[in-house]
DNA sequence: CTGGGGAATTGATCTATCTCAATGCAAGTC
DNA sequence: GACTTGCATTGAGATAGATCAATTCCCCAG
């Protein structure tokens, strides 16, 4: 129940690992996503039925699950961990474009034929399932309700690119940072509430559009005022009702 | 085949008008849209045996199509002209999410059930046309290969959600400037090559995430430098080779 | 033609953030 | 334990862009 400590992490995700092949009927976490639709005997005649198998991989940080432009067969649901869809402006730095966490879904743009129009990298410990656009497309073909569930996921991703611009890359570096810490102490509510581990300051300020220095001066100035308080590793116990304030602090108008 | 003189488009769009029953069979754009994929004789079925009628409307510039929240039991595709979608910060400041064009589609979320996620105001005259959900249904139930189009018309509003991010949201303000007058050129490439119709002061900056004024002064350099020439009623010709020039100048390492 | 009103423009500050550079810190290596 | 290596932190100075404040420009109504 408890996390895995550190030592344990590493040895596990040291390197790209297969865990093992999914039996979707067990998956708590796939059974409430891309197939949440389909009743079990619909599931039976995937894993009886398919060529190729639904696998379930981990992967340690920084690992690139696939990359922009690249056309492996498969779109990928993430079962743990935060997954970071990057672009490179013309100068190769790198601009993370969407954040994606436990039971969101990538590379669906497969489905339609498109190469894959991010670079996936996992930004902690990760694991996924692997699904073959074959499977997809023949459950397509057999069960066109699992088609409503796909829609749902496109207009998933596309509600958080609309919250990214209205939060992430609006206002003042200190109300967008504030508001980053917020997302991901929502989306990683696995531990107990009141602590977010954050991500590297090189990543949010990517993902924020800003400088790493200001990230850090934000960052610096809410442990000052004991809304946050570093625990060690990238953790932090963090003053929710705090957040909210300074946040709001900002716009008064006077 | 040319674009209708200033006193016929002002006759024609003073104010809301249903412009007529659609005939699917004929319409040149909703072949290319969402229907695309269906043949002459699915058309023909839906014309017939539908309850609720495919119309066309003509809104002027500022007209709210729909509102964020609302229930309206229809999507819309866009004929002729273009859409803000937009949201509204906490002091009521608005925000233009996305910019719709020619062939697009909106308010897709309905079909999902969920109320509209953006207030959607049209930027010229447009035209558009109002599918009701109940037709949507229908054909989903009856032809499933429309979901494909489908979610061709998701990944395009993501694509350009992403695109939005990296080139209007990232540099300086010049460059975000210089990145939607490009834009705006491809999607109206209606006129001659060589003449964009630009925004609105307020509506650009509201885009960019940057002042009006900021958004003045680039223009009134690119004017200085002649690579834009003011024409009248916010349309310009512009160089297109300069444009690129000087957005390129910007990321020069010393 | 003429006057009014909203938008665009321009100028003069001001400031949040970037940039550059130095320092500190923690983890892994030999 | 000393040495590297990669980040995070902090400071000081430079600057792009915001803000505030006039004009000026259109466009339209009368």
């Amino acid at each position: 129940m408890s996390p895995p400590n550190k030592a344990t992490a590493k040895a596990l995700c040291n390197h790209p690992e297969w865990i093992g092949r999914a039996d979707c009927r067990q998956c708590g976490i796939l059974q409430q996503v891309l197939f949440s639709d389909l009743s079990e005997d619909d599931l039976e005649s995937i894993l009886d039925g398919i060529f190729e198998p639904i696998d379930q991989y981990g992967y340690p940080p920084g690992t690139v699950l696939y990359h922009q432009g690249g056309q492996d067969n498969a779109v990928f649901t993430i079962r743990e961990g935060l997954v970071k869809l990057v672009r490179y402006g013309p100068d190769g730095d790198e601009r993370i474009i969407r954040l994606l966490k436990r039971g969101d879904s990538m590379g669906l743009e497969r489905l339609l034929g498109d190469s894959y129009e991010h670079t996936a990298i996992a930004v902690r410990n990760v694991k996924v399932c692997r699904i073959p656009l074959t499977v997809m497309q023949r459950l397509n073909a057999d069960k066109p309700r699992l088609y409503r569930t796909l829609m749902e996921h496109w207009s998933a991703c596309l509600f958080q690119a609309d919250d990214h611009i209205m939060l992430l890359l609006s206002g003042t570096v200190r109300n967008r940072v504030i508001n980053l810490i917020r997302w991901l102490a929502k989306v990683e509510a696995t531990e107990e509430k009141g602590k977010v581990e954050l991500l590297s300051g090189k990543e949010m300020a990517s993902m924020l559009g800003v400088t790493i220095e200001s990230v850090s001066r934000v960052i610096a100035d809410l442990k000052r005022k004991k809304v946050l308080r570093y625990l060690g590793s990238s953790l932090y116990e963090y003053d929710a009702n705090a957040l909210d304030t300074y946040a709001a602090a900002e716009r008064k108008a006077p």
